[in-house]
DNA sequence: GGGCAATCATTGCAGGTGAAACAATCGCCG
DNA sequence: CGGCGATTGTTTCACCTGCAATGATTGCCC
């Protein structure tokens, strides 16, 4: 029959490494600030731009638009965004981060940038391609995506 | 306020290229054969080994327990896993591959070589040192991390 | 041998997730 | 101007997930 090597197989690797390395980024927010993956993701794109709706956020980052809006309201119920209607369009909400929101992020911000520059620190002489290499997999046409049941993720 | 470029950050990049990539892959074994990604993963395990406990998956691979035993579980009632109760130690359980679990992997293990060697291929020049890169954040000693609650997968 | 902590697989539970249905709103075309 | 398809955000639904509790079994130490 066939052998299949599963730990040299190169998706299955990029999924454990993944989940590794934002797993052990988002221990320390979650252990801080209380806040989820979606919820770092959405605080994280509002600290560039002043206000988006999520339908915007649903687009420029990897997140379903159900996903982003329940990550809005929770960061709302916690204090670090405000929502109100658009006044232009009814149909979108403004996501706008608050005086607390923030603060958070200027936590943050050099927390992770630290974690990043300690990652590529480990990846030594590989760290470049590395960066190419993600940026290849990411700019690439976009497989049109279907998505399947609960949570699971990877590979 | 602190600005942060989520775009740019490396625990961002890589879950939604892992995404990316495991998602490909994932939709041609789910269209062709109904199986989701824990259950690839004990598949592909399970071809290299002849008989192997939840346990031995819950260790080599990276997943939890629960989500070994619910993916043979189903694996089972399709037929591809036979499940029997270990003569030796009646606390563990003996999972092997049917002739129809060995047939799937026949297909599906060439597939698998292909599409990996199809995104290598797209790295070009970069793919062997991302590869090394892989390697150094998979056998880097994980970080020991105080864990929490909440569905959060990625970055 | 006999009790008892440890190990293993499963399951109950709380909560997150994607897809699809839904309600509200908008823009367009006649 | 008025209807109608399209867009947007929320919610429903079915299901998956991780963790902790559970039940069963083993190995160890006295």
């Amino acid at each position: 029959m066939a052998q299949f090597d599963l730990d040299g197989f190169l998706p299955y690797q990029l999924a454990v490494a993944a989940r590794r390395v934002s797993e052990a980024f988002a221990a320390r927010y979650r252990n801080e600030f209380g806040i989820s993956i979606p919820e770092w993701r959405v605080v994280a794109h509002l600290s560039q731009e002043r206000a988006v709706s999520v339908r915007e956020i649903h687009r420029r980052v990897d997140m379903d638009k159900s996903k982003v809006s329940r990550a809005a309201t929770r960061l709302e119920e916690r204090g670090y965004v405000a929502k109100r209607t658009d006044p232009r369009d009814g149909r979108l909400v403004e996501l706008t981060l608050t005086e607390k929101g923030r603060e958070m992020m200027n936590v943050l911000a050099p927390i992770a940038l630290a974690y990043q520059s300690e990652v590529l620190g480990r990846l030594g002489a590989d760290a470049t391609a590395f960066q190419g290499a993600l940026e290849t997999l990411l700019t690439e046409n976009h497989t049109p995506h279907a998505e399947v049941g609960g949570g699971g993720r990877d590979d």
